[in-house]
DNA sequence: GTTATATTTCTGTCTAGGACAAATAACCAC
DNA sequence: GTGGTTATTTGTCCTAGACAGAAATATAAC
């Protein structure tokens, strides 16, 4: 039994949307306290996390309460398995290994298939499989976020223990959309700095107008921003021109993210719709120079 | 020129509060665009900021608003300068020096004084001198961030670079008030370690009825929670009392932040009400057990 | 004087239902 | 297919009132 605000929170959609969406929809139709407040149980949180993981991947809430919960049950479970192929290694660890043993396994992962792999094969997958697998119903809250904490922190401590050269390009990352989606971000980082950049990010949320000046007085070579699925692209699409109108010519402007799917062209800016294009894009703007880099012991 | 929704989320406050604030006490007097929503400057932005460090501070809205601007500034003033007795040095390193020489800066006054000297005598005031601080005007919202993050990814690498001992009891960290103030936890998180104990921190926010499985799982020796200034002191102490109940008696609980500062006495629980209570704690807990620890090198 | 309990004031969050811009889909011409 | 219009969907804002829960103050008891 929790409120609308704690209810709000944990999805990560506004109180003004869960409100909306029963008046039209009828669907989180919620008990009332003694008040007259809504009061939602537990079985209608796991069933709207389920409609938020299919909004995310694109579809549409008219059509989503259109279906029963057992049909968008099943959507959601033919979308995730058409996605992300399902590693029963990997399908495994997620759902079931002991936490203290996941910690285990998913370091001698990294250690043994080197960051690049560990990313692509481990981190993008395991991540997917929790974002959009815990349909399953067995993953706890607690797990989820457990496990996507200790990736990030993975990540973070390999960032900080390469070593890169002095003259290599300085990258600045910068998350817009939230404080979620943190990691995405994140492992554009680490990919980048795999090429031989220098790869520094922020994690709080800036307004638009301070990134021009901070980028100039950090001297970075090039800022990378990332967009979330949620972000509206149009929105993200006037920034965009916005701050490259903002940077001095020399800054290069990067941009990622599911809110730029669709490949638009702007000029002077890169569009980076995909982690596995990131050794091209470091080649195209910095040229192919020194591409191994030292690692401390 | 910006929305009800950017203003809310740039200064963590209610959009609802924003409203019933303009209709009680008249004072954040938006314009309003052509369709009758609400448009702030962005004089507005810094003056509800004042405003909202010295609600942290403990002053109630309607004293607040009682004031002129003029007023509250030199009201925040005199409580900043009490509190965090002004260092010269510091107080230039954070409102003028260059981001770059800034960075270079800390790092040196970390390896030079140690972690503890560094927490309590660089990175405590520091955040207080920004965070109640840019009074003077001077800080744009992009140097506050960045000098935070700074100091949280430096706190990170320390917590990850020193090494514990197999045996050292297990800390886990958890963070109940929402996103803001993770770096209170993370301060103490580190000094735990420095008192030769394993710190594990966790930055996402759990459901409080998953603290119990989770610590378990863990076999976490202790849980340590942190409690905002802004979180209501009798939900934090119910919440506490609740989590006591549920957590086997041999795992310890600590609860710390701003909110509990009455010494209210809690049986079961141990409140740390200051930073410099940790070394005590330690001992009180675990006894006087090995308190060097190695660095790595 | 201190501690416990009741009363009052203050403050944030909830409610309803309407409005409407921005985002997206559908359509149509080229 | 590509570009531009129209229709539909969808999230967020609006007003203004209600009221619970927190904090401050007053009152009583030791």
């Amino acid at each position: 039994m929790i409120n609308i605000q704690q209810l709000s929170q944990e999805l990560g959609i506004g109180i003004d949307t869960l409100r909306v969406w029963e008046r039209r929809y009828g669907c989180p139709k919620p008990q009332r306290d003694r008040h007259g407040h809504r009061s939602y149980t537990e079985e209608q949180r796991q069933e709207l996390g389920i409609v938020r993981k299919l909004q995310d991947l694109g579809e549409r809430p008219g059509n989503i309460f259109a279906l029963s919960p057992q049909q968008r049950q099943r959507l959601l479970e033919k979308r995730v398995t058409d996605r992300a192929p399902a590693d029963d290694d990997l399908r495994q660890l997620a759902l079931t290994l002991p936490i203290v043993e996941l910690t285990i396994a998913l370091r001698h992962r990294l250690s043994s298939s080197g960051l690049y792999d560990f990313i692509h094969k481990t981190a993008v997958p395991l991540l997917h499989l929790l974002g959009y697998g815990w349909v399953e119903g067995s993953i706890s809250i607690a797990r989820e976020h457990f496990i996507s904490d200790l990736i990030e922190s993975m990540l973070q401590a390999e960032l900080r223990r390469q070593a890169v050269a002095e003259e290599a390009p300085h990258l600045l990352f910068l998350n817009l959309s939230g404080e979620r989606h943190r990691l995405g971000l994140l492992m554009a980082a680490a990919l980048f700095q795999l090429e031989g950049c220098r790869s520094r990010l922020i994690q709080e949320h800036l307004p638009l107008n301070e990134v021009a000046p901070l980028a100039k007085e950090l001297a970075a070579d090039a800022v990378a921003l990332s967009f979330s699925g949620q972000y509206p692209e149009l929105k993200a699409k006037k920034e965009l021109v916005e701050l490259r109108r903002k940077l001095p010519a020399q800054i290069k402007l990067i941009a990622g993210g599911s809110a730029l799917k669709n490949k638009v062209y702007l000029p002077g800016i890169l569009l980076c719709s995909d982690l596995h294009q990131i050794p091209d894009i470091r080649k195209h703007l910095f040229g192919a120079a020194q591409q191994g880099q030292k690692e401390q012991p």
